[in-house]
Parts: C-alpha cells; sequence; structure tokens
RNA sequence: GGGCGGUUACCAGAGUGGCCAAAUGGGGCAGACUGUAAAUCUGCUGGUUUUUACCUUCGGAGGUUCGAAUCCUUCACCGCCCA
C-alpha cells in the first residue's frame, strides 16, 4: 500500500492524498462504508459503485469468523471473491466487539475469550490469530487486535487498557511480519491509537505507534461515550504525533459534522454505521440538515428527497413517497434511505478534498458544520 | 313476530362492583442510534396540571349502591338463528 500526499491545507491541518492498493486507489479523505458480514446492509455492490461512489469498504473479523466461518472464506479464494467487491476493503479486527460485547467476553493477557452472539459458543482472539483471520479474508488493509475501553473509563484502567493493546500491538505486527497474504496481492496492517481521553496516554500511544513506521495509524476509542470537544482535543494531540506521510484513520466516526472536525485536524479516513443504521431507522443526511423520515411533516411534501443530492435516488423519489415507504415498513424505505445517507457521506469527504485542493476548506467547512448539524 | 349474542379510547380487543383513565396489539406523535448482537430501542398517545391531584369517558336515558365500564329497567343500533 502507497500513500501520496497531494495537498496539506494552509490554514487548518486538512489533507488531500491517495493511497494505492492491490484492488486500485482511494482519494482521501474518505468515508467507508461498513460491510460487517460481508455485505453493507441494504445495499449492492453494483449501487455502491454507480450511486455511492464507495471507494473501499470495510468488513468485520469477529463477525466474518463466525459466518460464514474460515473454511469458507478460504474456499471462496477471499471477502473479494466470496461478495464481488474488487475494490479496497478494510477488515476490523474485533477490538470493537471486545468493546461492544463486554458481557459475553473475559479479557486476559494471551487475548480474548469470547461467546458466539449467535450459538454461544466459546472462541479465543488473540494479536496474533487475529492476524491469521484477516489473511484468510484477504483484506487490503488490515488491523491490529485492541482493547477499545470505554468513554469513561478511569485514567488508572485507560493506562492498563493502552499497555496492554501495545503488548498486543508487538505480536500482531510480529505475526503479520512473519506472515504472507494468500491470494496474490499486498495486505497491510494499521496499528491503533488508544488511550481514551487523557492527553500523556494518547501521546504515548501515538509516539509508540508512530516508531513502528506501519503504512497508516489509526485512531481508536473514540465517540465510545466521551464528550465530543475531548474527542476533538485526542484527535489533535494524536496529530501531531502522527506521521504526515502516512494515512490516518478515525474509527467508527461519525456524524457529517465529527467528520468535517476531524478532516480539519488531519484525519484521512473513515468509517461508521451512522449513514446505513440510522438511515434504516428513517434518519437522513443531507447538506441542508437532518430529516427523521418517519415525521408526519413529510406525509404530503412530494418535493424530491434532496434536489441536489450525491445519488440518483434523490430525485427519484419524493419525500411522501420515502415517508410512506418507512411507516409501512416497505423494504425499499432501507435501501434508498442507505443509499442516499451513504452517497452523501461519500460526497461529504470528496467535496471536503475538493476545497482542499482549492484552498477554501476553512471556510467551507464552517458553513457546512452549520448546515448538515441543522435539524430539518 | 320470537330467541340468543353484542355495542369499551383512532382501530381491534381485554376488563363483569372499589386496586380503572381502563390490559394488550395495531395505528399515531416524537426521540435515540458513532471501528453494526440494531429493518432496532425508548417515551408519549381523554382533558387541565411539573408531580400529587382533579375533571370528563366505556351506545343513549334512568335506576340500585357509600361506590358502576361492570348489577337492574328501558330505548337505539349491529350480528346470528327460528318464523
Amino acid at each position: 500500500m502507497d500513500f501520496k500526499l497531494h495537498h496539506t491545507d494552509t490554514k487548518t491541518n486538512a489533507r488531500a492524498g491517495e493511497i494505492t492498493t492491490d484492488h486500485g486507489t482511494i482519494l482521501t479523505p474518505i468515508f467507508m462504508p461498513v460491510g460487517t458480514v460481508a455485505s453493507v446492509k441494504a445495499v449492492h455492490i453494483q449501487e455502491l459503485k454507480n450511486d455511492i461512489n464507495a471507494q473501499i469498504i470495510l468488513g468485520n473479523t469477529y463477525h466474518l469468523y463466525l459466518r460464514p466461518g474460515l473454511d469458507i472464506l478460504e474456499k471462496a479464494g477471499g471477502l473479494h471473491k466470496f461478495n464481488g467487491w474488487d475494490r479496497p476493503i478494510l477488515t476490523d479486527s474485533g477490538g470493537f466487539q471486545v468493546f461492544s460485547l463486554s458481557a459475553i467476553r473475559k479479557l486476559k493477557e494471551e487475548g480474548a475469550e469470547f461467546r458466539s452472539h449467535i450459538d454461544g459458543s466459546k472462541h479465543f482472539f488473540t494479536p496474533e490469530n487475529v492476524v491469521d483471520i484477516q489473511r484468510i479474508i484477504g483484506a487490503d488493509i488490515t488491523m491490529a487486535f485492541d482493547e477499545c475501553p470505554p468513554g469513561d473509563s478511569d485514567y488508572n484502567y485507560a493506562k492498563k487498557s493502552l499497555e496492554l493493546t501495545q503488548r498486543w500491538l508487538d505480536r500482531g505486527l510480529k505475526r503479520f511480519n512473519e506472515t504472507e497474504g494468500k491470494y496474490g496481492y499486498r495486505q497491510t496492517f494499521f496499528p491503533i491509537v488508544q488511550g481514551c481521553v487523557y492527553p500523556d496516554l494518547r501521546r504515548r500511544a501515538a509516539e509508540y505507534i508512530a516508531e513502528k513506521g506501519c503504512d497508516g495509524n489509526a485512531i481508536g476509542g473514540l465517540a465510545v461515550g466521551e464528550p465530543t470537544d475531548k474527542m476533538y482535543e485526542m484527535i489533535e494531540v494524536v496529530n501531531e504525533i502522527l506521521p504526515t506521510d502516512k494515512p490516518r484513520y478515525l474509527m467508527g466516526v461519525g456524524t457529517p459534522a465529527n467528520i468535517l472536525e476531524a478532516i480539519e485536524r488531519g484525519v484521512d479516513m473513515f468509517d461508521c454505521v451512522m449513514p446505513t443504521r440510522n438511515g434504516r431507522n428513517g434518519m437522513l443526511f443531507t447538506k441542508n440538515g437532518i430529516m427523521n423520515m418517519r415525521n408526519k411533516k413529510w406525509a404530503d411534501d412530494f418535493s424530491p428527497i434532496e434536489i441536489d443530492g450525491a445519488s440518483e435516488v434523490d430525485r427519484l423519489y419524493s419525500k411522501a413517497y420515502l415517508r410512506h415507504l418507512f411507516v409501512s415498513n416497505e423494504l425499499l424505505a432501507l435501501q434508498i434511505a442507505s443509499i442516499h445517507n451513504l452517497a452523501f457521506y461519500v460526497w461529504l469527504t470528496q467535496e471536503a478534498r475538493h476545497h482542499i485542493l482549492a484552498g477554501d476548506f476553512a471556510e467551507w467547512k464552517r458553513v457546512m458544520v452549520q448546515r448538515v448539524s441543522t435539524r430539518l
């Protein structure tokens, strides 16, 4: 994987760049749709390519390991072959599931013991076997196995957790360097900065990771319950230290405003379930603000979903029609909302890129943060 | 003409003397959702009130009772059966 920095904004830390993988290039800043179980929910590949302009999607190690399972993925020849997506894929390591499935897992020095949320069976993830699994899945970008502590963790827990994540990083990186991809194309490995909301821990984490010299670096453990201002502060602290010539990936974030603030602070890559999950729950993000499509006020609004929206569905369907679909529990509602939201998110990051290159990012961003946060 | 059953909030439907402004489901109105255990979850849904509380309500009218959606009388309407 290569990264070329095209331009750094003069007034802010925003950057425009280009990631090259064996499955194609990615223009940054970029939003990456989440496809946890080998599928971006309610959206198929033609739509991802043509309507959404997705350049890279995510998969999840924990979920794919449980279903369809490694034997199937290996027989398929990797995830790209299995789901038909021939552009880049990034897999999360399962570190987030250590956090979100905390009720059914046990943390140990060696790794994390899980119970499957599907059938209750016991499984053990280590920094090493998570690398092995991601080799079998065959993602272009693989992630280190980390612990993602809750946003309200106290300092002592955060410190202990970070030190575990760092030991796990060394073990994972060692395994990654000792092994090779199974399908003939290159894979890369991103470490993850942790440290909760404590600047000194974040700094220490970023320094530790910067020394590893990986192709890209991730910031994790944010947007997990801490105040938004803390999140922005942590991004600033970390990005002062992370190498500028490597892409920076802010994991799991966030709202359109969150993404714009993070781009301003030098982040290049984003993923979040919000456009798809909230979309399925009736929330639409647009460049003029947020709409709850179940609200009655749309019932007789026959104007297009978004007249100048990023996707064709915005003009094909009216607000009244989409509301009707949601209220009637029609599956088409989930499809339209997911396509719309993902297209908007990808558009937002690519539009940010254009403004970085044009030199007016700061002004554009200030206006956009207001607009996208409005409740319509 | 006779017999039986029924009429409860927006809809369906429980409740058969006080714990009933009335279960439950649907519908309606709003909110939440950030590396997806999520086409999910939460709240409200007679009126006034922050709560307590009070007022109005269970087809209509009248009655019994300390007290009625619940018991009695009667009227209206609906359904089924017999003529």
